[in-house]
RNA sequence: GCGCCUGUAGCUCAGUAGGAUAGAGCGAUUCCCUCCUAAGGAAUAGGCCCCCCGUUCGAUUCGGGGCAGGCGUACCA
């Protein structure tokens, strides 16, 4: 059960049937309950008599005192208990203390919960893809797809745990020019390896990884190619692409991101392709102009239309793109997540007026663009090319600082800030690292336990829990739920860090202050309740972050 | 030129329904281990919320115009 919102409706509810009262027939404005930004105004409050005072032309201390004799009238009668006290506060906002029995109730759902404690069996759920990462098999992970990575699996753990289907799909980009020039950069080295000069392709790969891959092939089959290189360049891109792809597949895994689904661009036919163009052409959406084909974007707010075929015949990038979105159509989702880099925002009105083109809601399909991550080592700022080899790998980041660390740090930043990402600073000084302080409340959590021994808490008396910074807890943890909902909606990851962050703060506050482990039985029981409490919203919050919780640190 | 993102403490950033005295971490200065893990707690210092105009009872928040930084702007992928 989700106290916050609860509370926040009856609230509203109760709010709006006293200004109707005042009002009569007059329409009155939208009436937020929200969490003050200082908790000492109270947990809940209401700004709505300082907007009723135009309309009124009344003092809004007075409006706010006449609403609050309604209000509490009006509460008691429906939800006594919930509310401890009503106070109305220069210039006119009206506060709610809730009370402490509300904040029982809060502990006791937790256990009742567990595991499942802030997730909601919503009804009306989205059979939702969410597509991200998507790097072309021509190298290892960088940093900024490690950041999609952390984000795109994040938010599939969130947007299931608010009751969708979530499916994680990486589509691989194993076919086309890129492919192409990393086998012909492939091919290079290895004649060079053979004391041959090839060619080496204009924007060739230059990574060192490039020359391993050659030396790979030349212990693998020796000099069988030197002889014919032009015939032997479908073997070296295919040999590049798959053994990169493996390269990418296991950063993945050793950074513990899963996908349901790996789609190969392959399974895009180019009668796909047809059918597709061939649809938007009968909805008139598609000309030709100067040799080309067309596709009218502009028809969907596009600054401009896009080609689709290119007077030479050849599709563009964007076609087969839009016939691998029909196809993600027609599996059933009905929500479409692309997740990208900050280098493809341009290409969103595109791919959002071909989805509307071929039937669907504009907001049937979203794309994330996540801002890029800095990399500073000794003080330096790193220029990321692939093509030039020069990047700082996914891998190279989290054998330094670890998988954990890493998720957490790509995730604790708003999505549209450029995050800067030191990597001195995340391995020489690992312990201030944000994701300890957390974890670390978990695992004092759990030393207290050990400490303890076994001991039954279903007959715990909650009401011994009186001090005001237990109850700080207990009201924070009711707010969990409210805060994976608003990270759902957002599609924002880092409201459950922030989250976890204050009450990691309550529960340190509360260690350094009181005992948990004390001679009386009872509130030993009650306070290691009430620390269970904590441990299971910290591991519900950070699981769905896909942060691991040591039990000891 | 046009479009997107950003501009808040020395640094990295919260403040995403317009509200009350603008917050946190790091860094700086003090305290706190006879005590469940000091990877912690308590406290102090540190601010023209980039600038100007507008809307509003009220703007860090919304709108317009600047300035600065990053990125994009192909019949590339």
């Amino acid at each position: 059960m989700d106290f916050s919102q609860i509370s926040e409706i009856i609230l509203e509810q109760g709010i709006k049937k006293a200004v109707k009262k005042i009002m009569g027939d007059q329409s009155c404005p939208d009436i937020i309950v929200g969490a003050p930004r200082d908790p000492a105004h109270g947990d809940l409050s209401s700004s709505i008599a300082l907007q009723l005072t135009k309309i009124l032309k009344k003092n809004p201390v007075q409006i706010a005192e006449t609403l609050k004799t309604d209000i509490i009238e009006l509460l008691d009668k429906k939800i006594p208990g919930l509310i401890e006290s009503v106070n109305v506060v220069n210039p006119g906002f009206i506060n709610f203390i809730l009370s402490k029995e509300y904040a029982y109730e809060v502990l006791k759902t937790v256990e009742k919960e567990g595991g499942s404690f802030g997730s909601s069996k919503n009804k009306d759920h989205h059979n939702i893809q969410i597509e991200f990462v998507s790097a072309n098999p021509t190298g290892p992970l960088t940093v900024a797809h490690g950041r999609q990575a952390a984000v795109g699996d994040a938010l599939a753990n969130i947007l299931k745990f608010m009751g969708n289907n979530v499916t994680k799909e990486f589509y691989i980009n194993d076919e086309g020019r890129q492919i192409n020039v990393l086998g012909d950069s492939i091919l290079y080295h290895y004649l060079a390896a053979f004391g041959k000069n090839g060619v080496f392709p204009e924007d060739g790969y230059q990574g060192e990884y490039i020359k391993g891959i050659a030396l790979r092939i030349k212990d693998e089959y020796n000099d069988k190619f030197v002889k014919d290189p032009q015939s032997s360049r479908d073997f070296f891109r295919k040999y590049g692409a798959d053994f990169l792809l493996n390269i990418i597949k296991e950063d993945l895994k050793q950074f513990k991101v899963d996908f349901d689904s790996w789609f190969s661009q392959k399974n895009i036919t180019k009668s796909d392709i047809d059918k597709v163009l061939s649809l938007l052409k009968e909805k008139g959406y598609i000309y030709q102009q100067d040799g080309a084909l067309w596709f009218k974007s502009t028809d969907f707010n596009d600054e401009k239309d896009r080609v689709v075929v290119k007077s030479d015949g050849q599709f563009t990038y964007f076609a087969p793109d839009i016939a691998y979105h029909k196809n993600k159509y027609e599996r059933g989702f009905d929500k479409l997540i692309n997740i990208w880099g900050p280098d493809h925002h341009g290409y969103i009105p595109r791919i959002t007026a071909a989805a509307q083109a071929l039937g669907h809601d504009h907001d049937a399909i979203k794309v994330l663009i996540v801002q890029l991550a800095t990399i500073y080592k000794n003080g330096q700022e790193l220029s990321m090319s692939t093509r030039k080899g020069e990047f700082i790998s996914l891998k190279e980041v989290m054998d330094e600082v670890g998988e954990d660390v890493t998720k957490f740090c790509f995730l604790m930043r708003n999505l549209d800030t450029h995050l800067d990402f030191d990597l001195d600073k995340a391995k020489e000084q690992s312990a201030d690292n944000p994701v300890y302080y957390i974890q670390y409340a978990h695992a004092r959590i759990w030393s207290i336990h050990e400490k303890a021994g076994a001991i039954d808490l279903s007959k715990a008396d909650l009401s011994l829990l009186k001090e005001e910074e237990e109850i700080a807890i207990a009201k924070t943890i009711g707010v969990f739920p409210k805060t994976v909902r608003s990270s759902a909606e957002k599609l924002e990851p880092f409201f459950v860090i922030s989250y976890l962050n204050e009450l990691a703060s309550k529960f340190h506050n509360f260690y350094g202050k009181y005992k948990v482990i004390t001679d009386d039985n009872e509130l030993l029981k009650a306070r290691l309740f009430l620390i269970d409490c904590v441990k299971i919203c910290l591991a519900n919050g950070l699981k769905l972050l896909g942060v691991s919780l040591p039990k000891k640190m």
